[in-house]
DNA sequence: TATAGGGATTCCAGCTACTGGAAGGTCAAG
DNA sequence: CTTGACCTTCCAGTAGCTGGAATCCCTATA
């Protein structure tokens, strides 16, 4: 299979195939003609990194998890640990998130948003009033 | 005012600064030994940079932020815009992560997590089964 | 057979917002 | 005069691609 049925079977743009190639991801055979020539194992990986990509796994996360997924004795805890480290990542980061949301919406709520030049966003920004 | 001084009252590394510089953010000028000789206006201005970012403003974001704080004529509703922006993509951000967290959650919930090699996210992430 | 197109290849650069480090200049204290 | 803290510039690297240029390969049609 050529790069770009590869694509299109694991729903990966050709340029982040090759990147993953680069980085050592997958290590697609090369044809005669130098085209890489890519095994059903292959394009099986690729559809896992973008299944693990899309959960938002780091680029290193999805190597352990390649790993483990080819070591077929490994055990279930290793694959759970990462999973529930990045799920804890997940968790911090929306907290983060919305308290930076409360905070946006309590400056816009006051700005009254006219043609006026007064502007409480901007009054906060400048450290002129307390918010937070 | 050196780099180190107004690092501490700005709250922002040395480093940054003299990026925020390369970037056009500020504009110190040169003593003659080539310290950069930061005036209060300069700190007051990374000071509100500092802000600004932390709130996740992106660069650009503050550059228009800055200059609006700089225009006294400017409309409040500008600066509302470029907030209310903002806070639509944090909010779909939130939202984004919260359905992947949900996703995640109930991967790992099924993982009995021992040490056995079977493991419901792998299989999840290899595509034999459906989830999400 | 020439050619046109659609693919494939490599390599280089750029994106965001810094951060680390090396090599060197400056300043104040002792 | 030396020491150490501070400053300078410049180069490279971070994550994960993405765009683009120059070139090559394959197939089909005129």
């Amino acid at each position: 299979m050529n790069i770009g049925d590869v694509a299109e079977a694991s729903g990966l743009p050709a340029k982040t195939i090759r990147y993953y190639e680069d980085i050592g991801l997958v290590r697609p055979k090369r044809g005669q003609n130098g085209y890489r020539a890519f095994s059903e194992a292959d394009v099986y990986k690729l559809a896992f990194l973008s299944r693990a990509r899309s959960l938002g796994f780091s680029i290193e996360d999805c190597r352990s998890l390649m790993s483990l997924y080819e070591d077929r004795d490994r055990a279930s805890a290793d694959v759970r640990n990462i999973a529930s480290d990045h799920l804890d990542r997940i968790t911090s980061k929306i907290a983060e998130l919305q308290s930076l949301r409360r905070t946006l919406e309590t400056l816009i709520h006051r700005c009254h948003g006219d043609d006026r030049p007064d502007c409480p966003i901007l009054d906060d920004l400048s450290g002129s009033e307390a918010t937070q």
